[in-house]
DNA sequence: CTTTCTGCAAACAATTTGCAGCACG
DNA sequence: CGTGCTGCAAATTGTTTGCAGAAAG
């Protein structure tokens, strides 16, 4: 624990309780917990923390790469006409998400420490980048 | 269109004017569009469409399986605290996430036609199954 | 001591739902 | 013609934000 009060500090932010006991509290588990299942937990050590300070403490440690968020779109839901299996390749700046399709991927066989985690149904690849509009865009302003 | 009308027939739902417009629209596109611009290009042929229908539209189908959604754990935001290069085995039963490696996906060139889209700068794999837990489960119930 | 947090309550945004009239089959 | 679908408005849920007091360095 002590790591993590460094690990703040070296970033510059404060070494709260609050906070050392979320960071703990995630570094903990590995089953990547949303923010009320942290709140819950981290309640019986601190009963007066808020869900707030819960979501405002993940954000932050996320901004400081203290700590990741499970890559996810998110915010609004998108949908797709296309029912073939294939992959997408999402732009980090504007959001665009693109389709590809790879033979590779497609044939590709999970390590064998899959499979004591459970059955798998499907693959979906997730490439993050910059799209070419956005490479040409962040040129210029540069 | 006649074999989105077929479709829809097909599925036991009717082939009504906003269906067939939204499932134009998301056809006519590789963008994976959201809701609301879907709601606002449909809205030129059938202005007093209504968001709520593009919404309710889009889930039946995806219910339906004529569209489907992109990817995503959407519903909640959920945290890591592992930083290292790793990919995902979700339970799509109980939400259950688990951590896996890979140096054959750590190794991954995207294909060539990747190369057009844009600069790869991350690659994250998101493996679907079900879970050991949920497959016991699962099996007594039968 | 001063700046940065926290807790609280209210604000927000995306999505869902109950209801009464309208349209498809 | 009857059942399912749409539009409207209100409800829900996850998450963010403004503010005043509290705490860390």
């Amino acid at each position: 624990m002590a790591d993590f009060a460094a690990a703040c500090r070296r970033q510059g932010i404060k070494a709260t309780r609050q906070r050392l006991e979320i960071l703990r509290e995630l570094a903990a588990t590995g089953e990547h917990p949303d923010a009320e299942t942290i709140f819950r937990r981290v309640r019986k050590r601190i009963p007066a923390i808020s869900l707030d300070t819960v979501y405002r403490t993940l954000r932050t440690l996320e901004e400081k790469s203290v700590i990741a968020r499970v890559p996810s779109l998110k915010d609004r839901a998108r949908f797709d006409a296309n029912l073939d299996r294939h992959h997408h390749f999402v732009c980090a700046v504007c959001g665009r998400i693109d389709d590809f399709y790879s033979a590779a991927l497609d044939g590709f066989v999970p390590p064998r420490a899959v499979a004591d985690l459970g059955a798998v149904e499907s693959v979906h690849v997730e490439l993050r980048g910059r799209c070419r509009k956005c490479q040409i865009a962040g040129k210029k302003k540069k």
